[in-house]
RNA sequence: GACCUCGUAGCUCAGCUGGAUAGAGCAACUGCCUUCUAAGCAGUAGGUCACAGGUUCGAAUCCUGUCGGGGUCACCA
């Protein structure tokens, strides 16, 4: 602005001020310090912008319907800490599309076939004597958790002794393919000097013994029996599966997430090779001798990939390629977003570009929702180490840790058994989705389980509370919701707050348009700050002017409003009393 | 090795489309419940915004480089 009118800061936000202060009526005055100009408003205006955003319960509606795809399990293991971060972060995301006024569809895409659920499978009909959800104390999805954690145990005692001998170069295969393999890898191995290369050799020795063991063998062979559609495996595959969404659907419950598409890469694993078909006629593929198909991306700053193998069979790229397709026609919409941590940011610039080149009209709407790792104290989460922080562990503590901390503080006389259940559940919930939603999803963060979760300070319960105190005080008060004169000179406080309350839609608008939690988190816990001042420096219930007394219980009514709406966009629900 | 990403108080994080004295919370210390819920409020203390250059009237913010953490570069998913 200073270079547009060519004179100094001071003189144009002299020149500014005059002008705007004569053509406004609702400000009363201006001053200047440091180049910076400073506008005042007029009384009357607070209690007349307060009207207003009271008047507004909704954003304008939007044409363009929306896809988060985000949780994305594997059945062969229970939820972790990580999922929980995709899985609270994609449900406020579809929130917040829905409440900036998107259609939005929230969709789930499981991983219910493949090797790893084989590898379960197996180890549930060798060693699991029947063992059921029914009988057991486990939920479904641990039983089977369990069970392919038998199977990586008996794996690993079943090849010890070669693997030993491999890595000494002793290893014999009866395959003289593998064998050839083998000792080709072993005398890299021994010939190698970095220490990363020492390790992926000592890895693909690893996985060539492995692979050669009579338990990989037989679930090879039940994962072919499995695509030849098998009626044994089949049935087996159906059951396991059923005991592990059972599982799933509870802790889904417990989180208060949902969805509205199920898909299952057990219909989607064959879909996208019409598209390499149709993309190596139109020249964005094209085929190497050994007919494995590709596109070049170096004109892009990427590189060469693959799209399908030599054999005409998928790779992970190619049934993504076809699943964008299908949720295109099965549900029209223009912008897909995916919930998928950042490890696959290269997998999403790809499979985007590739669609984009395809000619695909919903391409430029693809999204990746990227998020970082959740890191424990002791480092990375390693299922291997047994670091791994389970999450219906996790939450039977934070529930656990909300009853105590209600008990200790006592104030919740004359509420019933089941109201006191709820309670504490929302609390706890609240209290996570808060510490998880908060932080920039883009970072990785840290989840300390003994120190992490507080209920006091910048938490969930922070909010709840500020919400609570205020319908305590509206219930005294009995206010109907009416306003009558909004003529009264406020507090400081109040004016900051109601400011805040005004800033609530572009807050939602840029969450929407960054596709980000953390901005709602940050707003919600402000609003609850600045109305905690409020509370703190003014009296309401005292209050003997009328309209005095009026505007303020509009103002504390209005401000529960607009927390239990942000709150919402996070999955976090408000409690009356606490 | 190439590419991507992060580095702000003792700890966990905001701020990052350039603007006033860099903000919260936790932990520590002081106050405030005969007044609407103290899961709260007010205050003290704590910073070379990794480092070095550059662009600019002005840089935590933009650019380049260095260092450090993490990730990706599979005919795995």
């Amino acid at each position: 602005m200073v270079r547009r009118s060519g004179k100094s800061p001071e003189l144009t936000a002299q020149e500014l001020g005059e002008t705007l202060v004569n053509a406004t009526p609702q400000l009363s005055g201006y001053n200047v310090i440091k180049g910076f100009l400073n506008l005042s408003v007029s009384a009357s205006y607070w209690g007349e912008t307060l009207h207003a955003l009271a008047a507004q319960k909704s954003f304008p509606q939007k044409e363009e319907k929306v896809m988060v795809e985000y949780s994305s399990p594997n059945t062969n293991k229970p939820l972790h800490l990580g999922h929980i971060r995709n899985i609270l972060m994609g449900y406020s995301i579809a929130e917040i599309m829905k409440a900036a006024g998107y259609p939005v569809v929230k969709a789930n895409l499981i991983n219910d076939r493949g090797i790893h659920i084989c590898k379960s499978m197996l180890a549930w009909q060798r060693f699991g004597n029947g063992e059921n959800p029914q009988d057991s104390v486990l939920k479904g999805d641990h039983l089977v958790g369990k069970y392919y954690v038998v199977f990586e145990n008996k794996l690993q005692e079943q090849t010890s002794e070669e693997l030993a001998a491999a890595l000494a170069g002793e290893w014999v295969c009866s395959d003289a393919k593998i064998q050839k393999r083998y000792l080709d890898t072993y005398e890299k191995l021994i010939g190698s000097k970095d220490e990363k290369q020492v390790s992926k050799f000592k890895g693909d020795i690893k996985d060539l013994v492995r692979n050669q063991s009579e338990l990989m063998k037989s679930c090879q062979e039940m994962l072919r029996q499995w695509e030849a559609k098998d009626d044994a495996v089949i049935q087996l595959w159906s059951k396991m599966n059923a005991w592990v969404y059972e599982g799933f659907n509870r802790t889904y419950d417990r989180l208060g997430v949902n969805f509205d598409a199920m898909y299952y890469e057990s219909n989607t694993y064959l879909l996208g090779k019409d598209i390499v078909q149709e993309g190596l006629n139109s020249g964005v593929f094209f085929k190497k001798e050994d007919g494995s198909v590709w596109i070049d991306l170096s004109s892009d700053g990427l590189d060469e990939k693959l799209v399908q193998r030599g054999d005409g069979t998928s790779v992970y790229i190619t049934q993504d390629m076809g699943t964008a397709d299908l949720k295109y026609k099965e549900h029209g919409i223009q912008r897909s977003v995916y919930v998928v941590g950042n490890e696959q940011d290269y997998h999403f610039k790809v499979l985007f570009l590739i669609m984009e080149k395809l000619g695909r009209s919903y391409a430029k709407g693809m999204y990746h929702a990227s998020y970082g790792m959740v890191d424990l104290p002791s480092g990375k989460m390693k299922s291997r180490e047994g670091t791994v922080v389970d999450a219906d562990d996790l939450l039977q503590e934070m529930y656990d840790t909300a009853k105590a901390k209600t008990e200790e503080l006592g104030k919740t006389d004359g509420m019933s058994e089941s109201e006191l259940h709820e309670l504490y559940h929302r609390l706890s919930i609240a209290a996570l989705k808060f510490f998880i939603l908060k932080v920039d999803p883009r970072k990785r963060m840290l989840f300390n389980p003994q120190e992490s979760i507080d209920f006091q300070g910048d938490t969930g319960p922070f909010v709840m509370y500020t919400y609570a105190r205020i319908k305590s005080i509206l219930r005294t008060a009995n206010f109907d919701g009416e306003t009558m004169n909004t003529d009264v000179v406020l507090h400081q406080t109040e004016m900051s707050c109601i400011k805040m309350l005004s800033e609530f839609e572009s807050v939602v608008k840029t969450a929407a348009e960054e596709y980000n939690p953390a901005a709602i988190c940050q707003y919600v816990l402000d609003l609850a700050k600045s109305y905690n001042k409020v509370y703190n420096e003014v009296s309401i219930l005292k209050e003997e002017n009328a309209s005095l007394r009026n505007m303020r219980l509009f103002l504390a009514s209005q401000t529960a409003q607009t927390l239990q709406r942000g709150l919402k966009l996070i999955g976090v629900e408000t409690v009356e009393r606490m």
